[in-house]
RNA sequence: GACCCCGUAGCUCAGCAGGAUAGAGCGGUCGCCUCCUAAGCGACAGGUCACAGGUUCGAAUCCUGUCGGGGUCGCCA
C-alpha cells in the first residue's frame, strides 16, 4: 500500500540481482538504502540514495553503481524514467498508472487506506491525562488529552494494540485537601456559613459535591473530629471529581480503556514488593543525598533517606522514595504503577506529561529500565504550555473554576472538533497559542476550517454532479477509467494521496500526530489548488456533463481525497464535515 | 550549579531515517475577481537554519562547546 516502500523492495532486489551477477560485493547492508520524495519535485517523483551509500561498503565509485542500477530500476513497467543526478543520487519518474493507481487503492480500502502493520499487533500503552482528581480539567490537561488520544488512535491505525489508560493520583495530600475543601462546602450546604480559606480548593465546583454530601450524610458528620469523616468525605469527593473529569473528557471526545488509581497500590504490597525487586538488584539503598549546587533549598538539612539507584540507568542523582515521616513520595507508587503496566505485557510504554515534569523523566525510565531489564521501552512525550487568547487579546475567563481556564470553557466555546484539531497544530514539545477567534475563522489561515473545507467540497461536487445531470453513485466509481488522470496538477493531488500510507508510518514511528495535521493541511491545500484552477479553465472542473468518462475519473478522485482525510481526521478524533455551515 | 526542551523568512511555525537550489500560512508588493464549482485566486520579494568546531561523499537534521529563551531541581503530584 505504501507505494515508497514499494519502489525500495524494487531497489534492493535490483541490487541483490547485481551482487548474485557479481557486480556488487555478496552480503551488503541495505538498510540506509532509501527512496524517498526528493525535495524538489523537479528531480522526479522518487530518489534513492543507495548507490551513495552502498559506495564505500562495495568499494565501487557511486555513480558506477548508479549507472549500473538506474536501467534496472527503468526495466520495471512501474518506472518510466530513472536518471542519474549529482553525487549519485537516482531520481525516478513513475509511470501515471502508478498514481492513477493510488485512486483505486483509496477506494478499494476506504477509509482504511494507510492503515499500515508496523505495530504488529504489540501492544502499547499510553498513559495521558492523569490529573489529580481534585477539580476540573484546565487547558493543559486539554492539551494532552487531545496529544495522548490522537496518538492512541494514531498508533492503533498504524497496527499497534493500544490501551489508553489514566492513573488517578488520588493517594497524596492533595486529596485530603479536596476532602476537607468539600467538607466546608458540606458545612455549607447544613447552613453554615463558610470561609475558604487559603490553602484549600476555593472553586465553586465543590458546592454542589457539598450539597451531595449533604445530601448522603444529613448531619451527621457536623462537628465530628476530621478523622472520622475524612475518609468518606474524601472518597466521595474524588469519585465526583472523577465523574466530572470523565464528563470533560468525553465532551472532548476522548475515552479511556482504564482508570488506574494510585490508592489502589496502598495496601496489597505491591509498592513493597516493587521495591523490594528494585533492592535485590541493589538497586535501592539507604543513603544521603548531595544539597543540588546552586541554589540550595533554606531548609536544606543532609539526612539518610531510602533512594532508587536511577544513576545507574542515566540519571543525574539518585531519587527518593520515602519522605522524613516515612510514607512514600510520589514517586515510590509510580514506580509500582509502572511494574505494573510492564507485568500486563505492554512491549511499549509510552506516558504524556506536562513540560513541568520534564525533570521526572529520566527517573521514570531508569525506574522502568530496571524493573524490566531494558525490555520495556517507555517514551515520555512532554506537552508544553498552552497560551489562550481571543482575538489576539490574552485570555483568562474561567466560568467554572474562577481561577483558571477549563477544558470545559474551552469546548463549549468552539467545540471539540476545532479544540481538538487547533490542539494538534503544533508538535507537542513547542508552546502552542490558542486564539478562540481564530479558531472559528473561516478562512485559509485556519488550518481546521481549510481542512473540513476541502472534505465538505468532496462532497459537494457530487451534488453538483447530481444537478448537472451527472450524477453518479459513489460504490460505481470503482469501475472508473483512471487512465483519464493525466493533468499535471491532477498528478500532484495523486501524489500527495500517495503519500498517506508512508504518512502514518512515519508519524506513529516518531509519535507524533501533529504530522497528521500538516499532512491534511498540505492535501486539502492541493485539493483546493486543483478545485481553483477550475475557474479559469473549465476543462479542469471535475464535473463534465459533456464527458462522463472524465466526470467518473475525476469524482473518484475527489472520493480518494475524501478517504484520506476522513481517515485523517479520524485519527486526530475531528468528525469530517460534509458541508460547511 | 546541574538536567530537559527550544532557537529556521518581518511574525507564527513545518522540515519526513543525514540528501540535491531549506518550505507553508500570515504580513509586504503586484496582478486577477463581467466567466465560474460556497465564504476569493494567482505571482513575486523575503534565509549566514543562534554561533563555533567535529563526524560524513553530503548536516537545519547527528556529536561537542558557547550564547540566548523557557521549564525543573529531597520530604508537591
Amino acid at each position: 500500500m505504501n507505494l515508497f516502500a514499494d519502489i525500495r523492495t524494487l531497489v534492493t532486489d535490483c541490487l541483490t540481482a547485481m551482487a548474485a551477477e557479481g557486480q556488487l560485493p555478496a552480503r551488503l547492508d541495505f538498510a540506509n538504502v532509501a527512496v524517498e520524495p526528493p525535495r524538489d519535485a523537479a528531480h522526479g517523483d522518487m530518489a534513492t540514495n543507495a548507490a551513495m551509500v552502498l559506495a564505500k561498503p562495495a568499494g565501487v565509485k557511486p555513480r558506477d553503481i548508479a549507472n549500473a542500477l538506474a536501467p534496472r530500476l527503468a526495466a520495471d513497467p512501474r518506472v518510466a524514467e530513472a536518471t542519474v543526478a549529482g553525487p549519485g543520487f537516482i531520481n525516478l519518474r513513475l509511470a501515471p498508472a502508478v498514481w492513477q493507481g493510488v485512486v483505486a487503492t483509496a477506494l478499494e480500502f476506504g477509509t482504511d487506506y494507510g492503515r499500515a502493520m508496523a505495530g504488529a499487533g504489540r501492544r502499547v500503552n499510553v498513559e495521558y491525562v492523569s490529573a489529580n482528581p481534585t477539580g476540573p480539567l484546565h487547558v493543559g490537561h486539554t492539551r494532552g488529552a487531545v496529544f495522548g488520544d490522537a496518538l492512541a488512535r494514531l498508533l492503533a491505525f498504524a497496527g499497534w494494540d493500544v490501551t489508553k489508560e489514566y492513573y488517578i493520583n488520588d493517594g497524596g495530600a492533595q486529596v485530603e485537601v479536596l476532602a476537607r475543601s468539600a467538607y466546608l462546602r458540606y458545612r455549607e450546604a447544613n447552613g453554615e456559613a463558610v470561609e475558604i480559606p487559603a490553602g484549600l480548593y476555593p472553586g465553586d465546583y465543590l458546592v454542589e459535591v457539598g450539597k451531595a454530601l449533604a445530601a448522603e450524610f444529613g448531619d451527621s458528620l457536623m462537628d465530628q473530629p476530621e478523622e472520622s469523616w475524612l475518609p468518606d468525605v474524601r472518597d466521595f469527593a474524588i469519585e465526583r471529581m472523577m465523574a466530572m473529569i470523565r464528563d470533560d473528557l468525553a465532551a472532548l471526545g476522548v475515552t479511556m480503556d482504564v482508570f488506574f488509581s494510585e490508592r489502589s497500590l496502598y495496601g496489597t504490597g505491591q509498592i513493597e514488593a516493587t521495591l523490594a525487586a528494585l533492592e535485590e538488584k541493589d538497586l535501592v539503598y539507604v543513603g544521603e543525598l548531595e544539597p543540588p549546587k546552586g541554589k540550595l533549598p533554606e531548609d536544606w538539612e543532609p539526612r539518610p533517606q531510602t533512594l532508587f539507584r536511577s544513576t545507574a540507568y542515566g540519571d543525574d542523582t539518585d531519587r527518593p522514595v520515602r519522605k522524613a515521616d516515612g510514607s512514600w513520595t510520589y514517586f515510590a507508587p509510580d514506580i509500582a504503577y509502572h511494574r505494573d503496566k510492564i507485568e500486563r505485557g505492554f512491549d511499549l510504554l509510552i506516558d504524556v506529561w506536562g513540560a513541568d515534569h520534564g525533570g521526572y523523566v529520566k527517573r521514570m525510565k531508569a525506574a522502568v529500565a530496571a524493573l524490566s531489564d531494558n525490555r520495556v521501552e517507555l517514551d515520555v512525550k512532554l506537552c508544553q504550555l498552552v497560551k489562550l487568547f481571543k482575538a489576539g487579546e490574552p485570555y483568562k475567563m474561567s466560568k467554572r473554576a474562577g481561577t483558571f481556564v477549563t477544558l470545559r470553557d474551552v469546548v463549549d466555546e468552539v467545540g471539540a472538533d476545532v479544540t481538538r484539531f487547533v490542539m494538534l497544530t503544533r508538535k507537542n514539545d513547542a508552546p502552542l497559542d490558542f486564539d478562540f477567534a481564530k479558531a472559528l475563522e473561516q478562512s485559509r489561515d485556519n488550518p481546521v476550517w481549510y481542512v473540513q473545507y476541502a472534505n465538505a467540497r468532496t462532497h459537494s461536487v457530487f451534488r453538483a454532479a447530481e444537478e448537472k445531470g451527472a450524477g453518479v453513485a459513489e460504490e460505481s466509481l470503482k469501475g472508473a477509467d483512471l487512465t483519464l488522470l493525466g493533468h499535471p496538477a491532477e498528478l500532484a493531488l495523486l501524489r500527495k494521496i500517495a503519500e498517506w500510507p508512508r504518512l502514518v508510518e512515519t508519524a506513529a514511528q516518531h509519535h507524533e500526530p501533529h504530522r497528521i495535521a500538516f499532512y491534511l493541511y498540505d492535501l486539502a491545500s492541493e485539493f483546493h489548488a486543483l478545485w481553483n484552477r477550475g475557474q479559469d479553465e473549465p476543462g479542469l472542473r471535475i464535473v463534465q456533463p459533456e464527458d462522463p468518462a472524465a466526470s467518473r475519473a475525476r469524482l473518484a478522485m475527489a472520493l480518494a481525497v475524501r478517504v484520506v482525510i476522513s481517515a485523517g481526521l479520524g485519527i486526530l478524533g475531528v468528525t469530517p464535515a460534509s458541508e460547511m455551515k
